[in-house]
DNA sequence: TCCGTGACGCGAT
DNA sequence: CATCGCGCCACGG
């Protein structure tokens, strides 16, 4: 089995899951995804795939971690779903959502 | 197989 | 608030 595949996986997960209008960091994925600490991970995986909400996702206090063109892309498709910013980075307070905790295998099934 | 390279994170200076 | 350094992890040459 390839476990490189089923990590991908709960982190495509994890990403998806954040809805339009919220926002999550890479951090925040990577431990939704059980891979605590492979933020530079989940920058990977969202740098090489196609279809994903991308732009939900920020540096670990609200900062878009882009650079030139790419950053203003970013910061103009989070406004346009109605994200607010504090200077140069997203309030996080009011937008960053909750994920799902990650399943872990329950005490009582 | 080894080594450099990131859309990272966080504490220290 | 700006920088630096170090830890982390998988990928590509």
């Amino acid at each position: 089995m390839d476990t490189r595949l089923t990590s991908r996986a709960r982190i495509l997960r994890a990403i998806r899951s954040v809805p339009r209008g919220k926002v999550s960091t890479y951090g925040a994925i990577a431990k939704a995804a059980r891979l605590p600490r492979a933020a530079r991970l989940v920058a990977r995986v969202l740098h090489t795939s196609l279809g994903l909400p991308w732009h939900r996702i920020v540096g670990a206090s609200g900062q878009i971690k882009l650079r030139g063109d790419q950053f203003i892309e970013q910061r103009l498709r989070l406004e346009a779903e109605g994200v607010t910013f504090r200077g140069s980075r997203v309030r996080m307070a009011l937008h960053e959502f909750q994920l799902a905790k990650p399943r872990l295998p329950t005490p009582s099934s």
